[in-house]
DNA sequence: GGCGCGCGGCCGGTTACATCA
DNA sequence: ATTGATGTAACCGGCCGCGCG
């Protein structure tokens, strides 16, 4: 804090350099004037070094700029307020690039999951249809005999009871799941589920997960093996 | 050891002024 | 010459840590 003496000090050398003061006036005394380039120049030297000064480096600053030991303590802090100011547009800045990455990849892993219910649709189709055909010609499907065998370990029988292991009604819960909300989704992928973790997924927008090389690379199959081992409805892939 | 008190420093916000387009 | 925007030195009030009695 500034005593009475140093106050008295700063006052006094104010209004008796009346050519260094561009206007002295106000209820508050306020006394500006610029500091030099010199002055400013050291000044942020110094706080590159260290964003706070000890008291004794404040004094031996200020005798050195020909400033009061105030108007470097008041110089420090105004730059660190001005310091942090900047640091929150770079962290926003960096903040909405990498949101802006990850909403680019959401959209293109919708879409791949899309083309997968697609695919996924055929192959139900594929199934039913042979069934179908089986039942009005009373003649066993392939594909009922080999999973009849793996499951019993002997040659299944031609009875209408017969479930394959891969059932219908399994494989429309396996729908239902995907075609559930994105959001949970986008949860799993993205970590965004539960307790907020979004330091932890903050890259570097020119690199790490969100770079679009990166995406480029992305590879599906390892998206599946690593689902099996945490998601029932892969199993079906598994 | 716990307490109140004063002091000094820092911070967020504000004010008053300088500078520039 | 005037004016609005921006930058900044200085200030204010509140908070916190520390030393001391």
């Amino acid at each position: 804090m500034l005593d009475a003496e140093e106050y008295s000090q700063v006052f006094a050398e104010s209004f008796s350099s009346i050519n260094e003061i561009t206007t002295t006036k106000t209820k508050k005394n306020k006394n500006k004037r610029r500091f030099s380039d010199e002055q400013i120049r050291s000044l942020e030297l110094m706080f590159e070094n260290e964003s706070r000064l000890e008291p004794p480096k404040k004094l031996q600053l200020a005798k050195e700029l020909g400033l009061q030991p105030r108007q470097v303590a008041i110089w420090f802090q105004n730059k660190r307020a001005r310091w942090k100011s900047k640091q929150l547009e770079r962290d926003y800045s960096i903040l909405q690039a990498n949101y802006n990455s990850l909403t680019s990849q959401f959209e293109i892993l919708k879409k791949e999951k899309q083309a997968l219910l697609i695919q996924m649709q055929k192959m139900k189709d594929m199934l039913q249809r042979p069934k179908e055909e089986s039942q009005h010609s009373g003649e066993c499907v392939a594909i009922n005999s080999i999973d009849n065998e793996s499951e019993n370990g002997e040659t299944a029988k031609c009875e209408s009871n017969v479930q394959p292991s891969i059932s219908m009604e399994r494989s429309e819960d396996v729908l239902g799941v995907l075609s559930d909300d994105d959001s949970a989704m986008k949860g799993n992928y993205f970590g965004l589920e539960g307790e907020p973790i979004l330091i932890n997924t903050i890259e570097p927008a020119d690199g790490g997960l969100t770079s679009t090389e990166d995406w480029g690379n992305f590879e599906t199959d390892n998206l599946f093996q690593q689902s099996c081992s945490s998601y029932l409805w892969w199993d079906f892939w598994c």
